[in-house]
DNA sequence: AAGTGGTCTAGACCACCCC
DNA sequence: GGGTGGTCTAGACCACTTT
Protein backbone atom coordinates (compact mmCIF):
# COMPACT_ATOMS: atom_id res chain seq x y z
CA UNK A 1 0.00 0.00 0.00
CA UNK A 2 2.69 2.69 1.14
CA UNK A 3 5.55 4.13 -0.88
CA UNK A 4 8.27 1.62 -1.54
CA UNK A 5 10.65 4.53 -1.11
CA UNK A 6 9.69 5.86 1.82
CA UNK A 7 11.50 5.49 5.12
CA UNK A 8 10.77 2.35 6.64
CA UNK A 9 9.13 4.25 9.94
CA UNK A 10 7.61 6.03 8.20
CA UNK A 11 5.45 2.65 6.50
CA UNK A 12 5.34 1.32 9.93
CA UNK A 13 3.66 4.79 10.75
CA UNK A 14 0.88 4.48 8.40
CA UNK A 15 0.53 1.10 9.11
CA UNK A 16 -0.21 1.38 12.40
CA UNK A 17 -2.20 4.54 11.97
CA UNK A 18 -4.21 2.16 9.51
CA UNK A 19 -4.76 -0.71 12.16
CA UNK A 20 -6.25 2.03 14.44
CA UNK A 21 -7.93 3.42 11.80
CA UNK A 22 -9.88 0.23 10.59
CA UNK A 23 -10.56 -0.49 14.68
CA UNK A 24 -8.41 -3.28 14.63
CA UNK A 25 -6.96 -2.27 17.51
CA UNK A 26 -8.96 -0.54 19.74
CA UNK A 27 -9.48 2.79 21.60
CA UNK A 28 -7.87 2.42 25.44
CA UNK A 29 -6.32 -0.95 24.37
CA UNK A 30 -2.90 -1.91 24.01
CA UNK A 31 -1.04 -2.10 20.67
CA UNK A 32 2.07 -5.27 20.67
CA UNK A 33 4.95 -4.44 22.25
CA UNK A 34 8.05 -2.55 20.72
CA UNK A 35 9.77 -5.75 20.44
CA UNK A 36 6.37 -7.61 18.55
CA UNK A 37 6.26 -4.80 15.69
CA UNK A 38 10.10 -5.12 15.98
CA UNK A 39 9.85 -8.70 14.67
CA UNK A 40 6.57 -8.83 12.28
CA UNK A 41 7.65 -5.86 10.34
CA UNK A 42 11.47 -6.80 10.53
CA UNK A 43 12.67 -3.95 11.50
CA UNK A 44 14.99 -2.85 14.29
CA UNK A 45 13.65 -1.46 17.30
CA UNK A 46 15.07 1.69 16.85
CA UNK A 47 12.72 1.96 13.79
CA UNK A 48 9.80 0.86 15.35
CA UNK A 49 9.86 3.72 18.50
CA UNK A 50 10.37 6.51 15.55
CA UNK A 51 7.17 5.56 13.98
CA UNK A 52 5.44 5.53 17.83
CA UNK A 53 6.96 8.81 18.60
CA UNK A 54 5.46 10.06 15.38
CA UNK A 55 2.23 8.73 16.45
CA UNK A 56 2.12 10.02 20.03
CA UNK A 57 3.06 13.61 19.14
CA UNK A 58 0.09 13.57 16.76
CA UNK A 59 -2.10 12.00 19.50
CA UNK A 60 -3.33 8.55 18.15
CA UNK A 61 -0.87 7.09 20.93
CA UNK A 62 -0.05 7.31 24.38
CA UNK A 63 2.58 5.57 26.17
CA UNK A 64 2.92 4.19 29.53
CA UNK A 65 6.29 2.92 31.00
CA UNK A 66 6.31 -0.81 32.16
CA UNK A 67 2.54 -1.15 30.78
CA UNK A 68 2.69 -0.48 26.81
CA UNK A 69 1.73 1.62 24.19
CA UNK A 70 -2.12 2.12 23.90
CA UNK A 71 -4.78 4.00 21.40
CA UNK A 72 -5.59 6.75 22.73
CA UNK A 73 -9.18 7.55 23.54
CA UNK A 74 -9.99 11.05 23.33
CA UNK A 75 -11.27 12.35 26.34
CA UNK A 76 -14.54 14.54 25.65
CA UNK A 77 -15.48 14.47 29.27
CA UNK A 78 -11.97 16.71 29.84
CA UNK A 79 -12.05 18.91 26.75
CA UNK A 80 -15.41 19.27 25.17
CA UNK A 81 -17.89 18.76 28.33
CA UNK A 82 -16.32 21.35 30.89
CA UNK A 83 -18.62 24.30 29.29
CA UNK A 84 -20.96 25.25 32.00
CA UNK A 85 -20.15 26.50 35.46
CA UNK A 86 -22.93 24.21 37.41
CA UNK A 87 -20.52 21.64 38.05
CA UNK A 88 -17.66 22.20 40.82
CA UNK A 89 -14.82 24.98 40.50
CA UNK A 90 -12.44 22.16 39.81
CA UNK A 91 -12.38 18.35 38.74
CA UNK A 92 -15.85 16.81 39.41
CA UNK A 93 -17.96 17.08 36.40
CA UNK A 94 -22.01 15.77 36.56
CA UNK A 95 -23.51 14.23 33.67
CA UNK A 96 -26.40 16.78 32.44
CA UNK A 97 -29.13 15.19 31.61
CA UNK A 98 -30.00 14.63 28.04
CA UNK A 99 -33.46 14.92 26.59
CA UNK A 100 -34.27 13.87 22.97
CA UNK A 101 -36.72 15.87 21.32
CA UNK A 102 -36.77 14.68 17.94
CA UNK A 103 -34.73 11.58 15.86
CA UNK A 104 -35.77 11.24 12.34
CA UNK A 105 -34.10 10.30 8.81
CA UNK A 106 -34.20 13.59 6.93
CA UNK A 107 -34.19 14.55 3.07
CA UNK A 108 -33.00 16.79 2.05
CA UNK A 109 -30.28 18.05 3.96
CA UNK A 110 -29.23 21.81 4.85
CA UNK A 111 -25.95 22.87 2.17
CA UNK A 112 -24.04 23.75 5.15
CA UNK A 113 -24.23 20.23 6.37
CA UNK A 114 -23.67 18.41 3.10
CA UNK A 115 -20.71 20.32 3.09
CA UNK A 116 -19.31 19.89 6.22
CA UNK A 117 -20.21 15.78 6.05
CA UNK A 118 -18.53 15.74 2.50
CA UNK A 119 -21.97 13.91 1.56
CA UNK A 120 -23.36 13.14 -1.85
CA UNK A 121 -25.97 15.48 -2.37
CA UNK A 122 -28.34 12.68 -2.76
CA UNK A 123 -27.49 10.82 0.76
CA UNK A 124 -30.02 10.87 3.98
CA UNK A 125 -28.82 12.17 6.94
CA UNK A 126 -29.94 11.91 10.30
CA UNK A 127 -31.46 14.63 12.62
CA UNK A 128 -31.34 14.77 16.43
CA UNK A 129 -32.67 17.54 18.47
CA UNK A 130 -31.68 17.41 21.98
CA UNK A 131 -31.90 19.52 24.95
CA UNK A 132 -29.52 18.92 28.33
CA UNK A 133 -30.60 19.95 31.37
CA UNK A 134 -29.29 19.93 35.41
CA UNK A 135 -32.12 19.07 37.28
CA UNK A 136 -34.83 20.77 35.57
CA UNK A 137 -32.72 23.49 34.23
CA UNK A 138 -32.37 23.58 30.94
CA UNK A 139 -29.15 25.02 29.54
CA UNK A 140 -28.08 23.90 26.35
CA UNK A 141 -30.13 23.05 23.05
CA UNK A 142 -28.28 21.02 20.35
CA UNK A 143 -29.13 19.98 16.80
CA UNK A 144 -27.56 16.92 15.64
CA UNK A 145 -26.56 15.72 12.00
CA UNK A 146 -24.99 12.34 11.71
CA UNK A 147 -24.49 10.41 7.66
CA UNK A 148 -27.84 7.74 8.11
CA UNK A 149 -25.82 5.33 6.13
CA UNK A 150 -23.27 5.12 9.32
CA UNK A 151 -25.48 5.57 12.23
CA UNK A 152 -29.14 3.99 10.88
CA UNK A 153 -28.99 2.42 14.35
CA UNK A 154 -29.41 5.20 16.18
CA UNK A 155 -32.97 5.63 14.81
CA UNK A 156 -34.19 2.28 16.21
CA UNK A 157 -32.40 2.44 19.87
CA UNK A 158 -34.24 3.23 23.00
CA UNK A 159 -33.10 6.60 24.47
CA UNK A 160 -32.15 4.10 27.66
CA UNK A 161 -29.75 2.45 25.17
CA UNK A 162 -28.43 6.05 23.84
CA UNK A 163 -28.05 7.09 27.39
CA UNK A 164 -26.80 11.04 28.00
CA UNK A 165 -23.82 10.65 26.27
CA UNK A 166 -23.68 10.37 22.67
CA UNK A 167 -19.84 9.54 21.01
CA UNK A 168 -19.97 6.15 23.75
CA UNK A 169 -23.06 5.67 22.30
CA UNK A 170 -21.61 5.92 18.57
CA UNK A 171 -19.40 3.73 19.50
CA UNK A 172 -21.50 1.21 21.57
CA UNK A 173 -24.01 1.23 18.83
CA UNK A 174 -22.87 2.27 15.72
CA UNK A 175 -18.66 1.06 16.17
CA UNK A 176 -18.04 5.32 15.25
CA UNK A 177 -15.68 6.54 17.35
CA UNK A 178 -14.62 10.01 17.63
CA UNK A 179 -11.31 10.66 17.52
CA UNK A 180 -11.01 14.91 17.51
CA UNK A 181 -13.24 18.21 16.47
CA UNK A 182 -13.28 21.40 15.62
CA UNK A 183 -15.41 23.99 17.24
CA UNK A 184 -16.48 27.47 16.53
CA UNK A 185 -17.50 30.00 19.31
CA UNK A 186 -19.79 33.26 18.66
CA UNK A 187 -22.82 34.50 20.84
CA UNK A 188 -25.77 35.27 19.04
CA UNK A 189 -29.21 36.64 20.32
CA UNK A 190 -32.15 33.96 20.96
CA UNK A 191 -34.38 33.15 19.01
CA UNK A 192 -38.42 32.73 19.43
CA UNK A 193 -37.42 28.53 19.97
CA UNK A 194 -34.11 29.36 22.27
CA UNK A 195 -36.44 31.31 23.82
CA UNK A 196 -39.06 28.76 24.76
CA UNK A 197 -36.79 26.04 25.39
CA UNK A 198 -33.99 27.36 27.02
CA UNK A 199 -36.22 29.77 29.56
CA UNK A 200 -34.48 33.03 28.47
CA UNK A 201 -36.33 36.23 26.87
CA UNK A 202 -36.14 36.93 22.96
CA UNK A 203 -33.41 38.92 21.66
CA UNK A 204 -31.05 37.67 24.75
CA UNK A 205 -27.18 36.77 24.47
CA UNK A 206 -26.98 33.05 23.91
CA UNK A 207 -23.64 31.32 22.74
CA UNK A 208 -23.52 29.78 19.09
CA UNK A 209 -20.73 26.62 19.33
CA UNK A 210 -20.56 24.69 15.81
CA UNK A 211 -18.54 21.36 16.08
CA UNK A 212 -17.29 19.33 13.60
CA UNK A 213 -16.10 15.80 15.10
CA UNK A 214 -13.87 13.45 13.26
CA UNK A 215 -13.06 9.75 13.35
CA UNK A 216 -9.79 8.22 13.12
CA UNK A 217 -9.65 8.20 9.67
CA UNK A 218 -9.98 11.90 9.98
CA UNK A 219 -13.25 11.79 7.95
CA UNK A 220 -15.89 14.12 9.15
CA UNK A 221 -18.54 11.96 11.16
CA UNK A 222 -20.84 14.70 12.63
CA UNK A 223 -21.45 18.00 12.83
CA UNK A 224 -23.02 19.61 15.73
CA UNK A 225 -25.07 23.09 16.34
CA UNK A 226 -25.57 23.98 20.21
CA UNK A 227 -27.15 27.00 21.87
CA UNK A 228 -26.35 27.47 25.35
CA UNK A 229 -27.56 29.59 27.98
CA UNK A 230 -24.83 32.87 27.93
CA UNK A 231 -25.00 33.68 31.97
CA UNK A 232 -23.90 30.30 33.04
CA UNK A 233 -21.58 29.53 30.38
CA UNK A 234 -17.96 28.70 30.50
CA UNK A 235 -15.77 27.19 28.19
CA UNK A 236 -11.74 26.01 29.24
CA UNK A 237 -9.34 24.90 26.43
CA UNK A 238 -5.74 24.57 26.70
CA UNK A 239 -4.02 25.75 23.58
CA UNK A 240 -0.78 24.89 21.91
CA UNK B 1 24.10 23.45 36.55
CA UNK B 2 21.76 20.34 35.89
CA UNK B 3 20.48 17.88 37.44
CA UNK B 4 22.87 15.47 37.80
CA UNK B 5 20.48 12.45 38.22
CA UNK B 6 18.30 13.90 34.69
CA UNK B 7 18.93 11.78 31.47
CA UNK B 8 21.89 12.89 29.09
CA UNK B 9 19.84 13.99 26.30
CA UNK B 10 18.02 16.29 29.09
CA UNK B 11 20.83 18.10 30.28
CA UNK B 12 21.86 18.35 26.95
CA UNK B 13 19.17 20.32 25.74
CA UNK B 14 19.19 22.00 28.84
CA UNK B 15 22.59 23.00 27.98
CA UNK B 16 22.11 23.84 24.23
CA UNK B 17 18.67 26.18 25.68
CA UNK B 18 21.28 27.99 27.65
CA UNK B 19 23.73 28.98 25.26
CA UNK B 20 20.40 30.22 22.62
CA UNK B 21 19.61 31.94 25.85
CA UNK B 22 22.58 33.74 26.40
CA UNK B 23 23.13 34.55 23.11
CA UNK B 24 26.24 32.56 22.32
CA UNK B 25 24.46 31.35 19.74
CA UNK B 26 22.38 33.43 18.03
CA UNK B 27 19.44 33.29 16.20
CA UNK B 28 19.84 32.17 12.37
CA UNK B 29 23.46 30.94 12.81
CA UNK B 30 24.48 27.48 13.27
CA UNK B 31 25.37 25.93 16.10
CA UNK B 32 27.99 23.11 16.58
CA UNK B 33 27.70 19.85 14.66
CA UNK B 34 25.82 16.72 15.88
CA UNK B 35 29.12 15.20 15.85
CA UNK B 36 31.25 18.11 17.44
CA UNK B 37 28.23 18.00 20.42
CA UNK B 38 28.74 14.58 20.79
CA UNK B 39 32.42 15.26 20.96
CA UNK B 40 32.59 18.03 23.39
CA UNK B 41 30.11 16.23 25.54
CA UNK B 42 31.17 12.92 25.76
CA UNK B 43 28.21 11.54 24.23
CA UNK B 44 26.98 9.28 21.40
CA UNK B 45 25.68 11.09 18.44
CA UNK B 46 22.17 9.43 18.78
CA UNK B 47 22.09 11.48 22.57
CA UNK B 48 22.87 14.65 20.71
CA UNK B 49 19.91 14.18 18.01
CA UNK B 50 17.77 13.19 20.86
CA UNK B 51 18.68 16.55 22.33
CA UNK B 52 18.20 18.36 19.36
CA UNK B 53 14.62 16.97 18.62
CA UNK B 54 13.15 18.15 21.66
CA UNK B 55 14.35 21.87 20.88
CA UNK B 56 13.09 21.44 17.39
CA UNK B 57 9.68 20.19 19.04
CA UNK B 58 9.79 23.42 21.23
CA UNK B 59 10.65 25.70 17.80
CA UNK B 60 13.92 27.04 19.21
CA UNK B 61 16.35 24.81 16.40
CA UNK B 62 15.30 24.48 12.81
CA UNK B 63 17.62 21.58 10.79
CA UNK B 64 18.67 21.51 7.09
CA UNK B 65 19.94 18.94 6.07
CA UNK B 66 23.06 19.17 4.37
CA UNK B 67 23.63 22.21 5.53
CA UNK B 68 23.72 22.31 9.94
CA UNK B 69 21.29 22.99 12.99
CA UNK B 70 20.74 26.39 13.18
CA UNK B 71 18.81 28.53 15.69
CA UNK B 72 15.49 29.72 14.78
CA UNK B 73 14.90 33.40 13.61
CA UNK B 74 11.93 33.96 15.90
CA UNK B 75 8.88 34.41 12.93
CA UNK B 76 5.97 35.93 13.83
CA UNK B 77 3.77 33.83 11.48
CA UNK B 78 3.87 30.61 13.54
CA UNK B 79 5.08 30.23 16.40
CA UNK B 80 3.07 32.68 18.71
CA UNK B 81 0.44 33.74 16.45
CA UNK B 82 -1.14 30.66 16.68
CA UNK B 83 -2.95 31.96 19.90
CA UNK B 84 -4.27 34.69 18.71
CA UNK B 85 -8.29 32.92 18.23
CA UNK B 86 -10.61 35.73 17.40
CA UNK B 87 -10.88 35.57 13.57
CA UNK B 88 -11.76 38.54 10.90
CA UNK B 89 -15.13 37.99 9.08
CA UNK B 90 -13.64 36.15 6.17
CA UNK B 91 -11.32 33.75 8.57
CA UNK B 92 -8.17 34.61 7.50
CA UNK B 93 -6.64 36.19 10.16
CA UNK B 94 -4.88 39.46 9.58
CA UNK B 95 -3.02 41.24 12.56
CA UNK B 96 -5.05 43.96 14.14
CA UNK B 97 -3.89 47.23 15.20
CA UNK B 98 -2.79 47.56 18.84
CA UNK B 99 -2.55 50.77 21.14
CA UNK B 100 -1.28 50.36 24.72
CA UNK B 101 -3.12 52.39 26.88
CA UNK B 102 -1.45 51.97 29.73
CA UNK B 103 2.09 50.48 30.63
CA UNK B 104 3.68 50.53 34.41
CA UNK B 105 5.03 48.51 37.25
CA UNK B 106 2.54 48.30 40.18
CA UNK B 107 2.20 47.33 43.44
CA UNK B 108 0.71 45.66 45.49
CA UNK B 109 -1.26 42.74 42.85
CA UNK B 110 -4.70 41.58 42.98
CA UNK B 111 -4.61 38.48 44.10
CA UNK B 112 -5.93 36.46 41.50
CA UNK B 113 -2.88 37.68 39.58
CA UNK B 114 -0.91 36.11 42.26
CA UNK B 115 -2.31 33.39 42.73
CA UNK B 116 -2.19 32.41 38.77
CA UNK B 117 1.37 33.69 38.23
CA UNK B 118 2.63 31.72 41.75
CA UNK B 119 4.14 35.39 42.97
CA UNK B 120 5.49 36.02 46.06
CA UNK B 121 3.34 38.21 47.82
CA UNK B 122 5.54 41.15 48.27
CA UNK B 123 6.50 40.82 43.95
CA UNK B 124 6.05 43.31 41.62
CA UNK B 125 4.04 42.94 38.49
CA UNK B 126 3.72 45.35 35.10
CA UNK B 127 0.65 45.95 34.23
CA UNK B 128 -0.40 46.42 30.46
CA UNK B 129 -3.46 47.79 29.42
CA UNK B 130 -3.98 47.32 25.23
CA UNK B 131 -6.95 47.71 22.72
CA UNK B 132 -7.08 46.41 19.53
CA UNK B 133 -8.81 47.81 16.58
CA UNK B 134 -9.19 46.79 12.61
CA UNK B 135 -8.73 49.81 11.45
CA UNK B 136 -10.72 52.31 13.57
CA UNK B 137 -13.25 49.51 15.10
CA UNK B 138 -11.78 48.49 17.89
CA UNK B 139 -13.00 45.09 19.43
CA UNK B 140 -11.25 44.21 22.05
CA UNK B 141 -9.71 45.11 25.21
CA UNK B 142 -7.04 43.50 27.09
CA UNK B 143 -5.21 43.79 31.08
CA UNK B 144 -2.31 42.15 30.88
CA UNK B 145 -0.24 41.00 34.04
CA UNK B 146 3.42 39.93 33.88
CA UNK B 147 6.73 39.43 36.48
CA UNK B 148 8.67 42.35 37.23
CA UNK B 149 11.78 40.46 36.84
CA UNK B 150 11.65 39.02 34.11
CA UNK B 151 9.68 41.17 32.26
CA UNK B 152 11.38 44.75 33.23
CA UNK B 153 12.63 45.88 29.83
CA UNK B 154 9.32 45.89 28.65
CA UNK B 155 8.74 48.84 30.63
CA UNK B 156 11.00 51.08 29.17
CA UNK B 157 10.35 50.00 25.22
CA UNK B 158 9.02 52.07 22.69
CA UNK B 159 5.65 51.15 21.51
CA UNK B 160 7.33 50.77 17.86
CA UNK B 161 9.60 48.26 19.44
CA UNK B 162 7.10 46.62 20.69
CA UNK B 163 4.95 45.85 18.20
CA UNK B 164 1.62 45.08 17.24
CA UNK B 165 2.42 41.36 18.65
CA UNK B 166 3.32 40.92 22.61
CA UNK B 167 4.87 37.37 22.19
CA UNK B 168 7.30 37.82 19.50
CA UNK B 169 8.13 41.30 21.58
CA UNK B 170 8.18 39.22 24.92
CA UNK B 171 10.83 36.54 22.83
CA UNK B 172 13.21 39.61 21.26
CA UNK B 173 13.24 42.14 24.54
CA UNK B 174 12.95 39.78 27.33
CA UNK B 175 14.02 36.16 26.23
CA UNK B 176 10.84 35.03 27.28
CA UNK B 177 8.77 32.34 25.10
CA UNK B 178 5.72 31.55 25.27
CA UNK B 179 4.84 27.72 24.82
CA UNK B 180 1.15 26.99 25.67
CA UNK B 181 -1.71 28.74 27.30
CA UNK B 182 -5.19 28.04 29.11
CA UNK B 183 -7.67 29.90 28.31
CA UNK B 184 -11.38 29.95 29.79
CA UNK B 185 -14.15 31.79 28.23
CA UNK B 186 -17.80 33.32 29.29
CA UNK B 187 -19.79 36.06 28.77
CA UNK B 188 -20.15 39.10 30.80
CA UNK B 189 -21.55 42.27 30.50
CA UNK B 190 -20.23 45.44 29.07
CA UNK B 191 -19.16 47.77 32.38
CA UNK B 192 -18.27 51.61 32.38
CA UNK B 193 -14.76 51.40 30.73
CA UNK B 194 -16.12 48.55 28.07
CA UNK B 195 -18.31 50.81 26.54
CA UNK B 196 -16.11 53.63 26.43
CA UNK B 197 -13.64 52.24 25.19
CA UNK B 198 -15.40 49.40 22.87
CA UNK B 199 -18.38 51.60 21.79
CA UNK B 200 -20.96 49.41 22.84
CA UNK B 201 -23.56 50.47 25.38
CA UNK B 202 -23.49 49.47 29.09
CA UNK B 203 -24.96 45.74 29.63
CA UNK B 204 -24.48 44.66 26.26
CA UNK B 205 -23.00 41.35 25.79
CA UNK B 206 -19.19 40.82 25.58
CA UNK B 207 -17.29 38.00 25.66
CA UNK B 208 -14.61 37.38 28.70
CA UNK B 209 -11.51 35.89 27.93
CA UNK B 210 -8.84 34.94 30.63
CA UNK B 211 -5.39 33.82 29.45
CA UNK B 212 -2.71 32.01 31.81
CA UNK B 213 0.45 31.44 29.39
CA UNK B 214 3.27 29.34 30.55
CA UNK B 215 7.00 29.46 29.13
CA UNK B 216 8.93 26.30 28.13
CA UNK B 217 9.75 25.36 31.63
CA UNK B 218 5.93 24.73 32.04
CA UNK B 219 5.90 28.12 34.56
CA UNK B 220 3.15 30.37 34.74
CA UNK B 221 4.43 33.73 32.65
CA UNK B 222 1.77 36.09 31.58
CA UNK B 223 -1.85 36.16 32.81
CA UNK B 224 -4.30 38.09 30.74
CA UNK B 225 -8.06 38.99 30.81
CA UNK B 226 -9.13 40.26 27.26
CA UNK B 227 -13.16 41.61 27.03
CA UNK B 228 -14.40 41.13 23.61
CA UNK B 229 -17.29 42.41 21.21
CA UNK B 230 -19.86 40.10 21.34
CA UNK B 231 -21.14 40.93 17.74
CA UNK B 232 -18.03 39.86 15.63
CA UNK B 233 -16.59 37.45 17.84
CA UNK B 234 -15.70 33.81 17.24
CA UNK B 235 -13.48 31.39 18.26
CA UNK B 236 -12.20 28.49 17.00
CA UNK B 237 -10.35 25.70 18.61
CA UNK B 238 -9.21 22.26 17.56
CA UNK B 239 -9.79 19.56 20.54
CA UNK B 240 -8.24 16.24 20.79
C1' DA C 1 10.88 -12.57 38.10
C1' DA C 2 9.23 -11.30 33.73
C1' DG C 3 7.81 -7.92 30.60
C1' DT C 4 7.26 -3.25 29.17
C1' DG C 5 8.88 1.22 27.54
C1' DG C 6 13.12 4.72 28.33
C1' DT C 7 17.91 5.77 27.69
C1' DC C 8 22.32 5.23 25.49
C1' DT C 9 25.91 3.51 22.63
C1' DA C 10 28.83 2.86 18.28
C1' DG C 11 28.69 2.14 14.24
C1' DA C 12 26.84 1.96 9.03
C1' DC C 13 25.07 3.93 4.94
C1' DC C 14 22.14 7.45 2.52
C1' DA C 15 20.44 12.17 0.78
C1' DC C 16 21.48 16.61 0.41
C1' DC C 17 24.31 21.05 0.19
C1' DC C 18 28.24 23.57 -1.08
C1' DC C 19 32.74 24.28 -2.79
C1' DG D 1 34.67 15.42 -2.50
C1' DG D 2 33.94 16.63 2.10
C1' DG D 3 30.65 17.89 5.46
C1' DT D 4 26.00 18.04 7.09
C1' DG D 5 21.78 16.00 8.86
C1' DG D 6 18.49 11.58 8.03
C1' DT D 7 17.76 6.70 8.46
C1' DC D 8 18.69 2.25 10.41
C1' DT D 9 20.80 -1.39 12.97
C1' DA D 10 21.90 -4.46 17.11
C1' DG D 11 22.78 -4.53 21.22
C1' DA D 12 23.20 -2.96 26.41
C1' DC D 13 21.33 -1.45 30.60
C1' DC D 14 17.75 1.18 33.39
C1' DA D 15 13.02 2.36 35.42
C1' DC D 16 8.68 1.02 35.98
C1' DT D 17 4.53 -2.20 36.23
C1' DT D 18 2.53 -6.50 36.84
C1' DT D 19 2.43 -11.27 38.32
Amino acid sequence: MSDERLPRYQRLRDAIAERIAENAWRAGEAIPTEAELAKTHKVAVGTVRKAIDVLVADGLLERQQGRGTFVRRPSFQNSLFRFFRHQGRSGEQQIPESRILERKSQHPIPGHVIEALKLPKSAKAIRLSRLRLFGDAPFLLEEIWLPHARFARLLNASEAEIGPLLYPAYERLCGEIIARAEEVLMVDTAGERDSRLLGVAEQAPIVRIERLAFGFDNKPVEWRRSHGLATTFRYQVEIR
